[in-house]
DNA sequence: CTATATTAGTGTTTATACAACACTAACTGA
DNA sequence: TCAGTTAGTGTTGTATAAACACTAATATAG
């Protein structure tokens, strides 16, 4: 198994086929009314016209994967270090794509905060829009990425369980009543607010910024900052975040 | 980006340089003194005479990556089906490999039950062999498998909690002490024997097989097998194995 | 065959965590 | 000033988890 052997013609030649392997992003953000996820509309055959996940081939030789992944977030989002990206899984059925060659791809999580997003359209003829979950569930995505799409959803809605990744959604400051209303859009019922803001406090780590909350048509709530540098602490010591 | 052209001196061109991509298997049995791990004397280069996780490149166009695994899986241990088999990830560094090549490797874990493996030596010059996890964690081994199995570890152990993954390593029947020994070494520390058979058998997922262990020195425990046909039903129903 | 050693098997009590529940306070806008 | 809207706050019952020690069965050695 030897290099690609770079030839006059500007092809690469190996002793065995191979396979190509893109990044695609499952991006998460949370919006006023709810929480969304970024589609593009494909620009070009396969799937043209049809709604897909934002990725791409990886630059081989040159980027580890999730440079792959923070390239591809950076040129949809103009986000270049998101808050949080994690590893998904990878998918590679040789059918997956209808193109001759096989193509596996790796797919990523990405969460942005609202407060952070610089709308932008998608390079390569193909746009990128902000889609609310229902309607993205609704959806016919191309290639497999209905299947990585719900699988990003289980893997994001079972993991706010136990990391304080929701708050990575939010902005920088934020009333407790979104807290509590992206936990129960992710959970999918309705929780007790005594209970729920109790459970919240009591971990110590909801700093109160003395703040409240402007342009709002009724009682102001109060703007809680999440403490990073505490968590950090706490999980070092063996702590599990809970919720 | 097109398939890749066969031409007649057998090489594959590509218009792009293309990545390389295998499949390493983590695989975990458990054996009457602990839990195991099957590592590879590596038979040729680069790392040769080290100790590496089994693993192989993937046949392009032809096989999805869990076949890949399983292809692995059945060459080093003679396990056609192995009773779990799940992706851990995906590893891309473009240095993770010394060859001149850009290799990612897709990680697989899979258990298997002690009564169901039959030793068998690995082909291609390597030989493979159960290794005790502290050995194992105290090798150096090739490539980037020290991050692989670490993170293989970690994942297993926090999986054993909330599924009933540990009865895969276990024999068809079993002693609940032998269920013990496993969470046990699985969490690190030692756990009240009449909490966790109680937790264990409440959950009405153990039979009494009517049957008691043999050839022990003292008296013989009572063996049980784990119903799955009563837990796939239970977990449909949204009930979650908790121990 | 008796004594000793080894592991199997079994309930209760206490502490802790979770779930259910309803009113007053603050502010806005008509 | 009144009506509408959301913020903010404790207690009590219930379920789950944790702590704890003895008797029963069998094998083996003397």
């Amino acid at each position: 198994m030897g290099p690609g052997q770079k030839t006059k013609d500007k092809t690469y030649c190996y002793k065995f086929p191979m396979v190509s392997v893109t990044v695609d992003c499952v991006i998460f953000g949370w919006d006023i009314d709810g929480l969304h996820v970024l589609l593009i509309e494909r620009g070009e055959e396969p799937f043209e016209g049809q709604w897909a996940l934002p990725g791409g081939f990886i630059r081989a030789g040159e980027e580890d994967l999730e440079e792959a992944a923070r390239r591809e977030l950076f040129e949809e989002t103009g986000i270049g270090s998101p808050p949080h990206l994690e590893q998904l899984g990878t998918y590679g059925h040789p059918d997956r794509d209808p193109r001759e060659e096989h193509v596996i791809t790796v797919a990523y999580i990405a969460l942005v905060k609202r407060d952070e997003h610089r709308p932008q359209g998608g390079t390569d003829a193909r746009s990128a829009h902000w889609i609310p979950m229902e309607e993205a569930r609704r959806k016919t995505l191309a290639f497999d990425h209905d299947q990585i799409f719900s699988d990003a959803v289980e893997r994001l809605y079972n993991k706010l369980r136990y990391d304080p990744l929701g708050f990575k959604l939010l902005p920088n400051k934020f009333p407790l009543r979104d807290v509590q209303q992206l936990y129960e859009a992710a959970i999918g019922f309705e929780v007790d607010k005594r209970n729920f803001r109790k459970k919240l406090l009591e971990t110590g780590l909801l700093e109160d910024t003395q703040e409240i909350e402007t342009d709002v048509k009724h009682r102001a709530a109060k703007l809680y900052q999440f403490n990073w540098t505490a968590y950090q602490k706490r999980q070092a010591e063996g702590w599990k975040f809970d919720i």
